[in-house]
DNA sequence: TGAGCATATAACTATGTAGTTATATTGTCA
DNA sequence: TGACAATATAACTACATAGTTATATGCTCA
């Protein structure tokens, strides 16, 4: 299905769009913006619910935030993240969607 | 904004996401994502447009037929790409939505 | 059959980054 | 102020993979 009307994007703006997929392309940093869905949470608590060490936590956070994913607000001495853009959400939907297919379709080949 | 109805995804499940996102995570495979947009191409074609070495092109393919991506047709000597899960079009839509807020808030900050 | 073309694969190098350990920074509270 | 807690950073290791060069595979046609 052609589509002709299309217009091209150039490649420096593909290697953006490139960068924001590997963002997304760490099972930890999914981990952590799918504990974030539910509201703030400090570091100490999203280290504990993705059971990894609080340094690679920190590591991956700031990560996050340079991208302009999650949120920092600090309270004394905890900091809080949360998540600043909800399109990662609609990005893992569409993904599900697709590998639910995928996933199908290998199934169905064994009968 | 929490929200307490959500169902979470297993660490694996989320690793199978992150696998996806990889794939796309590659510039020169987004822009032979792009070229298929306008529907079917040969290697030689892809190789050309996307102005990369012809081995560099193949392997990109194979790991875009292995995720399900792209599918493969022969005649006589040469073979034949296209696109095999629309999917990606509407994911890079939306990065690319983000990306517009994105840049647009950090364009801001200086006026 | 043999030459030539299109595509795929193998072997290799270089680079980026996830995770770890150790330590620094910053804030609270007695 | 000093001890302790929460987070961030630095230095390092290990591993995955993009790209290159060389070569193999497989098809067509004279």
């Amino acid at each position: 299905m052609p589509r002709p009307n299309h217009q091209n994007m150039s490649p420096e703006a593909l290697a953006l769009v490139a960068t924001r997929f590997k963002i997304l392309a760490e099972p930890v940093r999914l981990q952590i913006l799918q504990h974030l869905e539910t509201g703030e949470s400090s570091v100490t608590d999203i280290t504990n619910s993705v059971r990894s060490t609080q340094p690679n936590i920190s590591k991956h956070l700031k990560i996050l935030q340079d991208e302009g994913l999650v949120a920092r607000r600090q309270d004394g001495n905890t900091v809080y993240y949360r998540i600043a853009d909800e399109s990662v959400f609609e990005l893992c939907e569409v993904v599900c969607g697709s590998l639910k297919v995928k996933f199908a379709e290998r199934s169905a080949m064994f009968g």
